[in-house]
DNA sequence: GCCGACACGTGAGAC
DNA sequence: TGTCTCACGTGTCGG
């Protein structure tokens, strides 16, 4: 595949501005979280090397773009979500697989504003704004008026997301953890389901006022989403999800209804069970340890593939090894150093590995502001970092982990364009600092993050736009051109051919409704299409399922209303469970369909409850979108 | 409004040569028309100093786009049209308005390919050889290969097409004028209703075997669509139209079927009233005369706003004014001169006055290549010119029309980089011949014209993506994203609602059908279905399917393999034909699975062959991916 | 060696 | 004033 490569970079710092405004400052709502808001994310492998070959995929997530998805999710959705955010998984050099921040998106809570705080007394009220001030002043500097932030209370579900950032799973623990090994949907709804969760995180969920949280997998992680509301499983998010979040390999098209416990077939994934939120809050943290290991310092024993613009990523290196190394040590100070405060953020700080050459004068550690990147061969793995402060509540330590990229591309920023005080280790290193005149460098360098920032967008357009012939800017525009055309179509398409399925559906009732003897019975029917339409999966009450399982064979009694297919749906779900039909037969005796079906198990051995479980959630649920 | 300006260029070039070769060449399919065919275009204003101004409104048609969006409309179109033209409005400095070429895609008709001369005598097929054969020799030196071309056949609407780009209408003559200046759709369907307009446009399409004429008023233009088949008015059309073409302004919504005739309230508007039409042919063409007057020439004169970017063009125009003269000079050249069979067109030739400033190396005359521009300050109004060989079927004035800038982009092309012979008047003014070396001069040129393309493509995106905030570039791919996003939701959603009204409304057929008044809407319907049945046809090769009707019930029988669950296919085929099962039995025997339906029809009454060929393209299919 | 695509540094306009 | 965006010419890489 001889595609050209955008550097898959994060975010770019305007954006990352806003979202501390927005977060802190009191003239903005603090509960509208703003569409750029994130955190550092896991990287999914820690040897950049490795992870340069799985970014020339070009399915690979990209936070911007994710953050973009998370959004759209959350606002088209019928439904109320709080929140949405993604896990993204990596495999750590230990071997386990981790899920750790990918993206989140907030919403909140549309009613609560007035009657804010339901739950957290004063003193946590207060707990929060103290860290939240003490992050927004590492941070201040951004803007002018930084200073009187964090006035604004902070809600429950404000502050749950917020620590969400922190936090990770490692090997099929917790909420996240289970729908990803179990590559199938989780959906607690009511607060008992949630306080009764094996998982610290889902039962603090429920204490900060979630009735309702999700855990779909989808492609490189789990996309979670919460809801102070109770929310009722509906394929509809379910197609949602597999529209933005279509990684080509994960099908969630069916899936039968799950607590969080069950159905992890095997029970030793499940290695360290909740270890992660037990971990010590205010543990100091040392990146010092944590960096070293991380093959990205040692270039030399990281040559796995002759590829070609993994070259430069290794010159790239050659040439900051150094910077490196006195970032990270510099790292740990993070949070902790009160002389921060003077720090300020440029805006348009990337991590920019992604790009081939730097020419000499211009060997310069850009790091990513807002998100450590997980997508990226330049991604540092400081994900590894991540996980230690988990489900740190207190102390700066979690919040400010959030930003630790961006306290290291202040850093850098300070010493390149402002005369910084002498540090103990030789940070400005970073920037050379003379090469003549001054002020053109910065300008070079804003242009660079400006071209930067430019090439992320293209690299998200390219995420978004199916069918991309030729990887070149260009087509790539033209390709995105006509899809949109396409898509505008197609929608307009759809919604003529809903308005006219409408009102023929229309006229037909009004047929209907003149027959007298069908008088009692159209109305139910519409009654239950409208909910249909509401996506919301309701049993019918007259339907009654036996299943009988022996052994390797399986034998299926359904009784029920002719109308809707039954068959049809039986049949599918029959094939979705992976059940081979055996013998079968129906019959109609007036409104009664009697199916009897005798069934072999294939690969999947179920038991008679969880037979019995899936086929009733699966066949009496009206719609099922499996066939398209 | 402060928003950077694109310039708004047609296309390039590259494109360009593949129409050529697309059309002309032999082992390409002519009746293909190539995506980006076009030619050139009415200005919306003869005075460049308004047309800038109006640039500045961010709607405005670009011609890439708009090919585009003809595209999109004729091939994601239920009926099948046989060609697109958007003709774009303009107003002449004698204050008359006038619609010009603006754009056009044909899409040709599809099963004539084999019978394909059905009217046209050999001596026009010669004539037509012979014209597009020295429009071709014209523009030869595109690729090698492009000696031997025009072997292939011309269809009649082809060329009805190709003729089309020369003609204009003037003040609400003709079908599309009509259209336009009543603001009201004009459909024509039939042969007689064609044969007796009294536009002659439309009277020689009928000839040439159209027997659908559609004039769409939408914005600063008309859209017409023709088609050999007869296609009876929908609004699925106009609503197509209104999505793709929407300028905010027009309404089309609803609309009374109209005959060309009738409804054009001042009957003064029409002013001469065909007179284009019978314009002699062969008329020469001395652009001369024509272009003269235009106010472009003359900056001083056309001081209305202060607009600071005015100022570049005015200054633009001052370089380039004696070029622009040449180049009118030369134009009536063009199709004659037999000297230009050398002439090369490079890819990516761009009128590119919309860009703000050159550097003083390069005072070119960057044209346009195939299309003139319809919508920037910088075009010339060619239109004018253009009007008098209108309606010219044969000698090359009419052909070669459509490709004057292209020419002209050529002969600009071969000074800059070829040399060539000496010319009568000094040509070569387009650039600075030394500027030291040759070599990277040539590149210069290419990275300009690379970054004209993206600009180009920039501007399309800009134009189908709605609420672009900042005009900024990234701003610009952000707001892609997202609206990408955004389509894909609500496409998601729309159809979902879809279905889900779709089986309401089986259901509420199941209960309807037993009326039996109401069988008189169904054939349109099933043919409908049966369409969307028979797309996808690959049969496996040993399932034996019986089917048998017998008036409303009918009786399936069908032997397949066991593999990939035969019954739920089954199944669900008969669920979206809106059979209801009577009874059903399967059984397996060895590898072979039997089943046997019996079924009642719902609303629907098919054919016994209907639901053979139904419920075997759809049984034997393995898998419906139908989205992606 | 030519051509296309890209990133880069740079000067300049806009706010 | 700085900040941001842009177009331009150039060096360079890969096909």
């Amino acid at each position: 595949m001889t595609e050209y490569r955008y550097p898959l970079m994060d975010l770019w710092t305007d954006d990352n501005a806003s979202m501390v405004e927005g977060f802190m400052s009191s003239n903005h709502s603090p509960l509208t979280w703003p569409p750029s808001s994130s955190a550092p994310a896991t990287n999914t492998a820690a040897d950049p090397t490795k992870t340069l070959n799985q970014s020339q995929s070009s399915l690979l997530l990209n936070q911007e773009n994710l953050q973009q998805r998370l959004h759209t999710l959350i606002e088209f959705s019928r439904e109320n979500w709080t929140y949405a955010i993604f896990w993204q998984s990596s495999v750590q050099t230990s071997g386990d697989s981790m899920l750790g921040w990918g993206d989140g998106y907030y919403k909140g809570e549309e009613h609560k504003r007035i009657q804010k705080m339901t739950s957290s007394s004063a003193a946590e009220q207060d707990h929060r704004k103290k860290v939240l001030r003490e992050l927004s002043s590492l941070i201040s500097g951004v803007r002018a008026s930084a200073d009187d932030a964090v006035d604004e209370e902070v809600t429950d579900t404000e502050w749950f997301f917020l620590v969400s950032m922190t936090q990770s799973f490692i090997n099929g623990v917790g909420l996240p953890g289970q729908a990803f090994v179990a590559s199938a949907p989780l959906w607690l709804a009511g607060s008992e389901r949630l306080a009764s969760s094996s998982c610290e995180r889902v039962r603090q969920g429920q204490v900060f006022g979630l009735q309702t949280m999700v855990c779909v997998p989808s492609g490189s992680g789990v996309l979670e989403l919460g809801s102070t509301e109770l929310i009722l499983p509906s394929s509809d998010l379910m197609d949602k999800v597999r529209v933005l979040f279509n990684f080509s390999s994960i099908e969630i098209g069916s899936w039968p209804l799950q607590t969080d416990q069950g159905l992890i077939s095997d029970p030793s994934v499940v290695r360290i069970r909740e270890s992660v939120d037990r971990a010590p809050a205010n543990a100091p943290i040392n990146f010092q340890e944590i960096s070293k290991p991380i093959q990205f310092e040692n270039p030399s024993s990281s040559s796995l593939t002759e590829n070609p613009s993994r070259n430069y990523i290794q010159h790239q290196q050659q040439k900051e090894k150094q910077s490196f190394l006195t970032r990270d040590l510099n790292f740990s100070k993070f949070g902790f150093d009160s002389n921060s405060h003077s720090l300020k953020i440029e805006s348009g700080e990337i991590l920019n590995f992604g790009e081939s050459r730097r020419n000499s004068s211009s060997n310069i550690i850009s790091t990513n502001s807002q998100r450590g990147s997980s997508n990226e061969e330049g991604m540092l793995s400081f994900t590894s970092g991540v996980i230690l402060p988990s489900a740190v509540v207190k102390s700066n330590g979690g919040a400010g982990d959030s930003e630790n990229s961006d306290l290291e591309a202040s850093v850098r920023e300070s010493e390149s364009s402002r005369v910084v005080g002498p540090e103990k280790r030789p940070r400005k290193r970073g920037r050379k600092p003379a090469n003549g005149r001054e002020e053109p460098l910065n300008h070079v360098e804003a242009e660079r993050q400006r071209r930067e920032k430019l090439n992320q967008r293209f690299y998200s357009l390219r995420a978004v736009v199916p069918n991309v012939s030729k990887m070149d800017k260009a087509s790539l525009l033209a390709d995105a051109i006509t899809y949109i055309n396409e898509l505008n179509m197609k929608l307009q398409t759809a919604e003529s051919d809903k308005e006219a399925l409408q009102s023929q559906l229309d006229s037909l009732k009004g047929l209907a409704s003149k027959e007298s003897q069908y008088s009692g019975l159209v109305p139910r029917l519409l009654d239950q299409n409208l909910k249909v339409l509401n996506h919301h999966g309701n049993k019918s009450p007259e339907t009654d399922i036996e299943v009988k399982v022996m052994g390797l064979e399986a034998m299926i009694r359904i009784g029920c209303n002719k109308k809707n297919h039954p068959a049809a749906r039986l049949m599918v779900t029959l094939k979705e469970l992976d059940l081979e039909v055996h013998h079968a037969s129906m019959s109609v005796v007036k409104d009664l369909m009697i199916q009897q079906v005798t069934v072999k198990m294939g690969r999947r051995n179920y038991t008679q409850e969880q037979l019995r479980v899936a086929i009733s959630t699966k066949v009496t649920e009206p719609q099922s979108v499996s066939n398209r």
